[in-house]
DNA sequence: ATCCATAGCGCC
DNA sequence: AGGGCGCTATGGAT
């Protein structure tokens, strides 16, 4: 049974929507009333059908009422909008209403004059009908199968990022400040520099001979170095380290220490840390490859040196856990590949690699492959491709076809069903241009590198995408596995983080090994669930921690 | 004052 | 001539 749940001004409108496709009287509730309702009908198993999951589960959680099952409509509307798997369209897709909108940073009250209405109000006949149109069109799909799943999943991932959002990472802030104390020196005043900052500017200054420099700005930074004779063109690291002069060393260090007080310094930590619990805002299929988005924290750039202060509460550890070579498996099984295959079932794919004389080294067989995932062309990469393509010549067509279609201006397709989008008028146009008789040489240049770029952009697109579907997978699995854990002490393991092929969930320690084997439990699942009998492992590192640095 | 592009770096 | 992002600071434009 789904139930069907459209906002409106002060509270909501529910309606049962039987296997048969009629519907039960609508119920007008109150925002208080809805965890009601959902706690009434719950052990049940209904899915919950709404337009944005965004808006109305952090509400719920908040009112402590989890929910099983969803259809966040929004998401599907965009994935089925671009699908190649629906032949003849979404019949919904002209209407903006439902196209992308502005979510409501997801701990703010809501007030109920913005809710996601951009382009005209949603009266529950809109969501009914929205919901019958994407169920109609996904059944007449020749790949309703896939899309089913993947429409499951990315809304399975818009309740796991609601409940990320408000369970929180834990986080130690005073080791934290710490941690910072101790790099950069005590806190300073608002606009002012640390302590460590400003000896090092000092230094740069004094090598540099510029008594004014500021050494944020780049400008300025290749100016003074200019000056004293270091012709370096960018103050980029690498290019940094290539001049041996007594200003590179504190420079470097300069923009090192910099970063991390940008980044995830004293501000970062007073915005987003509350209360031992680290809150961003996770944006499922953010990306448009399908992959997540945060919007502030950083949280999908939490630097490895801010890792340690991500540690368990008292009696509890962190399962941390990554999908080893995700992208590579997930290529061996789309295109199945089963000399890729069979590299897949060794554990580290990339010393199978070796141990099956495709390269000579482990160093070697990563570029290689990254290198065929991104499109390398030259360099080590590319010098490398010639035996990738002899040894796995499926994958790598697969690849291939790919960078190929968006080559032309194809739209390509990941595993479950999502679409790349068109590319812009101004490359269409450039491309038609270059095929004109009176073409110059210079823009048919132009045009064969956007067209390049593009084609890795596709060729990158199904794999990054299908990646994030299997974690996506992974993830609703995992979630369902944890719910069915016994709590310890009343208190329940609950995922805490995700980070494209990675997991951590808090659990009480007396769970951790169940966690740890629920977790490879659910990744073998999604393997499964994706691509059936496909010879593909899909291998984990797990790691049972206290602190998220002790990992990996 | 506010918007936008760029550089640079963090993550996968 | 290696894909996808977010974030900060800067500096120019409005």
């Amino acid at each position: 049974m789904d139930v069907v749940v459209a906002p409106e001004d002060g509270g909501v409108v529910v309606l049962e929507l039987g296997p048969d496709g009629r519907t039960g009287a609508p119920r007008r509730l109150e925002w208080e009333q809805l965890p009601g309702c959902v706690r009434a009908l719950e052990p049940a198993g209904p899915r919950w059908v709404w337009a944005d999951t965004a808006v109305v589960y952090p509400r719920l959680l908040r009112a402590g009422t989890p929910v099983a099952r969803a259809h966040d409509l929004r998401l599907a509307h965009a994935v089925l909008v671009r699908s190649t798997y629906l032949a003849d369209g979404l019949p919904s897709a002209a209407d903006d209403r439902w196209g992308p909108q502005e979510h409501p940073a997801a701990d703010a009250e809501p007030s109920l004059l913005d809710l996601p209405t951009a382009g005209g109000t949603l009266e529950p006949a809109d969501v009914l009908a929205e919901h019958r149109v994407q169920q109609q069109a996904v059944t007449a799909s020749a790949h309703a199968g896939r899309l089913r799943l993947l429409l499951a999943a990315e809304s399975a991932g818009a309740l796991v990022a609601a409940e990320l959002t408000h369970v929180g990472l834990p986080f130690d802030a005073a080791a934290h400040d710490a941690l910072l104390t101790q790099l950069l020196g005590p806190q300073p005043l608002p606009g002012g520099r640390p302590a460590a900052l400003e000896a090092l500017a000092a230094r740069i200054r004094a090598e540099l001979g510029a008594p004014g420099l500021n050494p944020d700005s780049p400008p300025e930074v290749l100016r003074a170095l200019h000056g004293a004779g270091v012709e370096a063109t960018t103050t980029r690291q690498s290019e940094l380290e290539r001049f041996d002069h007594p200003a590179v060393a504190p420079l470097l260090e300069y923009k090192k220490l910099a970063r991390l007080l940008g980044a995830n310094g004293w501000a970062w930590l007073s915005d987003w840390v509350h209360d031992g619990r680290f809150r961003p805002d996770y944006l499922p299929a953010g990306v448009v490859t399908g992959r997540w988005a945060t919007r502030g924290g950083g949280a999908l750039q939490l630097p490895k040196q801010v890792r340690a202060a991500v540690v368990a509460g008292p009696g509890r550890r962190l399962v941390v856990a990554d999908a080893a070579q995700l992208e590579p498996r997930v290529l061996a099984a789309m295109s199945d590949d089963r000399a890729m295959a069979r590299a897949s079932r060794a554990g580290d794919l990339y010393q199978a690699l070796v141990d099956q004389g495709v390269v000579d080294t482990r160093a070697h067989a990563k570029v290689a492959m990254l290198g065929a995932l991104y499109g390398a062309t030259s360099g080590e990469a590319g010098q490398l491709m010639p035996r990738l393509l002899r040894s796995y010549p499926a994958a790598t067509g697969w690849v291939e076809a790919a960078a190929r279609a968006g080559e032309r201006g194809e739209v390509v397709t990941t595993w479950l069903g999502r679409s790349s989008p068109v590319p812009p008028d101004s490359w269409r146009e450039a491309q038609r241009r270059a095929g004109l008789p009176e073409a110059t040489a210079a823009e048919q240049r132009r045009a064969r590198a956007q067209a390049r770029d593009w084609g890795r952009f596709t060729r990158n697109f199904v794999v990054q995408g299908t990646a994030a579907e299997w974690a996506l997978c992974w993830l609703a699995d995992l979630r369902r596995r944890l719910g069915a854990l016994p709590p310890v002490a009343g208190r329940s393991p609950a995922l805490v983080y995700f980070l494209h092929d990675e997991v951590i969930v808090e659990t009480p320690a007396e769970l951790a090994e169940e966690v740890a084997d629920a977790v490879r439990e659910a990744a073998h699942r999604a393997g499964r669930l994706l691509f059936g009998d496909s010879g593909v492992t899909f291998v984990l590192d797990v790691a049972c921690v206290g602190s998220y640095a002790e990992a990996g």
